[in-house]
DNA sequence: CGATGTATGCTTACGACGTACGGGAGTATA
DNA sequence: TATACTCCCGTACGTCGTAAGCATACATCG
């Protein structure tokens, strides 16, 4: 009857609307129901282009992997490239961060071209300073590691001890929760476990990690 | 009727076995009617030792935590005490993979005390090499961060590039699901990407930042 | 001793989830 | 026009978390 042309579903719709959904509504918010709400459609319909939600999730993983900016042409040194893929990956990762939770939960490793097209730089960006492959297997794994291991304490705030946040950085009444006496070194610390800066702590771990990776392998800039 | 004493149950053994199961049979498989069973109860009768399921996944997370073994007395170098209470707190992780989804998942602080001594004490570790409280927590979190990714990373195996594994280190063969010429460094790097020694990585990771970490603050042995 | 309150367990029921199955409408090819 | 294929919807089943109410056992007190 009407003419209404409905925009064509496709895997890359549906999964941007996971992603959307993921972003502004957190992990368990992304249902085949909810995504087909978003697409205005039924739940079913999805399952023409998606095998099923693992199916989906793994497109999740995938599509978050293609934010990641490589720059085209740079001639900077490749120590002020690596730095700056660092920050990339967390800026990517602190973009879409319960994403995180999701590539813990699923123990398949990624096989999409275009997902592993920031490993491949991440490599050939180590491989310049010098390394071996297997050396650079062996610094990509421990970079990668640190970066995603400090976004997720970071975004997941699990070990800041109590409900010490930015508007409650009340240190001495969070300390009195605790039974007197116990754990004096986190009571101690509070204040700093409060306002410490992001930023400025991942740049130390991010220093110390080059710079031993500079002293081990050859090559300048 | 029967005289059949059911052995007690308690919020403890609830989680006790929720642990079990999810070591066993991974995080999804946790529910409150699986856990039930598995104490040899219905369902419902859990809510009478935690408040929901929630609570129940706080409950496993700070259970996790106590299985970190704080060496009651330790006469070696504080940088010999650190670097084993890094092993440690990988080895907890190892012991239980899945539980580092349930850490990205959540991102409430851990309130339990016990929960809380393991990082009471590796804030004392590091606070003893002369580092000030601003200090030791940002050296502990870069530390936490770098050892929580490399778990995650080893046992979660999302950058493995592919299938592949122990049984199948076909590089070749894998390489040949690769577009032609695309992604030539991890071509380059698979066969290290099958094999590398996950200890020796970890290891090698920790030096750096330990290394990086002595000369910035003072305090030897 | 019996009464009573509290802790512990079971049963039933509801709405939301993933998805198997089958039907129907739209478009392309013969 | 007939046929086939793609895309979408409706219905239904089993599982999930948990709200509500009832049954039982035990501790406390008269």
């Amino acid at each position: 009857m009407t003419v209404k042309t409905r925009e064509k579903l496709s895997r890359e719709r549906v999964v941007e609307a996971a992603l959307g959904i993921m972003d502004r509504e957190g992990l368990e918010a992304v249902t085949m129901r909810r995504v087909a709400r978003e697409v205005g459609v039924e739940a079913m319909s999805l399952y023409h282009h998606v095998a099923d939600k693992d199916d989906l999730l793994d497109g999740l993983c995938a599509r978050v992997m293609t934010d990641f900016r490589i720059p085209s042409r740079d001639d900077r040194p490749w120590m002020e490239r690596a730095r700056h893929g660092a920050h990339e990956w967390r800026r990517v990762l602190k973009s879409h961060p319960n994403v995180i939770a999701l590539f813990a939960e699923r123990s398949k490793p990624m096989t999409d071209v275009n997902a592993l097209r920031p490993m491949e730089y991440a490599l050939s960006l180590i491989m310049e300073s010098g390394a071996d492959e297997r050396e650079a297997v062996q610094f990509f794994n421990v970079m990668g590691g640190y970066i995603m291991g400090f976004v997720m304490m970071e975004t997941g705030q699990m070990f800041t001890a109590g409900a010490l946040d930015a508007q409650r950085p009340d240190a001495a009444a969070i300390a009195a929760t605790f039974p007197a006496g116990q754990l004096p070194c986190i009571t101690a610390a509070l204040p700093y476990l409060a306002t410490c800066d992001p930023d400025e702590q991942f740049e130390f771990g991010l220093d110390l990690l080059f710079r031993g990776m500079q002293t081990r392998f050859s090559a300048g800039p």
